[in-house]
DNA sequence: AAAAGTATTAAATAAATATTTAACAAACTT
DNA sequence: AAGTTTGTTAAATATTTATTTAATACTTTT
């Protein structure tokens, strides 16, 4: 790998490349697709992209860009720009890793909780109805109530889910952990 | 669906399944199978359990259930126990999520972190190569800054992340966060 | 309003992943 | 130590998911 004969130019691709590796392989562990991972961290290193512009770049058709780059804009890791004098449609990705972090996980905790939330608040009431029931018998009752208590307690963390969220939104959590940190 | 006629017991089960539901749909969103969610999710309701009563309670292979209950053990959510008198091994649900929170989401991180700070730094050191190169022409010098001083300003990200998962960790977030917040 | 260019949707194909069946290995019992 | 039970690994199958090709719808320009 003779590195003296090597142009700047594609010296200056191999960095990129290396860096556009690692994020690809940690986002699909974020439940994108490959592609979207790769269009993702190729548009990290870009001003800007048209569709065309990205299937050339990843050689890939542009039915999978079109839907990829709509799931970044999903996840808010990339927006749409609007480019006078051109007809394509061009976007940018989110280069704040603070804020694609907080987009993201938001979405997805904030869908967790609900989701478990509510299941346990109908749970909850049938294990009551279960509790009050005449025809049930001791053991039955016994359960229901062991049920009961531990998705009461199983609460707490969803409640603690929803905080952590919003001080995240908020940004109030900067100021339990601050960004910088003096920068080590 | 005549309430009036069905039996506590059936009561009881339907409860916990509105739960194991809504449990396995959102673990699959955390990259694990199908199976393993809803196996954690049927774990949840129970003491413990041997692997033949978890093929018999899903209905599916020995080695599915192998396989996913170590999938689990990796993130932490299921433990294995010691029965006297039993051949059998023995197994439990982590049921604080405040633990499967963190062992999930900190190893997650940290392997995000290791990744790409290790990308990083060795585009950057590529990055300044290709600056002090003679052959390099001043677009391409610039272009080597602009890049290296982007990946510069994303290290605060993961310094930042590496800050969270430390906090997690030693319990000091909830410090900030208190779990039970009154429980609302 | 027509035509050209662009993006999206739908159906078909390709690729990856999960699950199962079958074979093997390990641990315990007698 | 031989036989039986339990757990794991490997290969094959099935299922799901991602991607592409082809068809359609939308925008903009003339």
């Amino acid at each position: 790998m003779s590195e003296s004969i090597e142009s700047p130019k594609s010296k200056l691709e191999e960095a990129q490349n290396k860096v556009i590796g690692a994020i690809a392989e940690t986002m699909d562990l974020y439940g994108v697709t490959p592609a979207a991972a790769n269009l993702y961290a190729t548009m990290y290193f870009k001003d800007q992209m048209t569709l065309d512009e990205m299937r050339t770049e990843l050689d890939m058709s542009k039915p999978s860009m079109s839907t990829s780059v709509r799931k970044l804009q999903d996840i808010a890791m990339v927006k749409k720009t609007f480019t006078r004098g051109s007809r394509k449609h061009t976007y940018v990705a989110e280069k704040d890793f603070f804020r694609s972090f907080m987009a993201f996980y938001c979405q997805m905790w904030e869908r967790e909780v609900k989701m478990n939330l509510d299941a346990i608040e109908e749970a909850q009431e049938d294990f009551i109805n279960v509790i009050k029931d005449p025809n049930s018998t001791q053991d039955i009752v016994a359960e229901a109530k062991k049920y009961y208590d531990q998705l009461q307690e199983s609460k707490t963390y969803y409640y603690w889910l929803n905080d952590l969220v919003e001080s995240i939104r908020s940004g109030k959590i900067f100021e339990f952990l601050p960004k910088d940190e003096a920068n080590k």
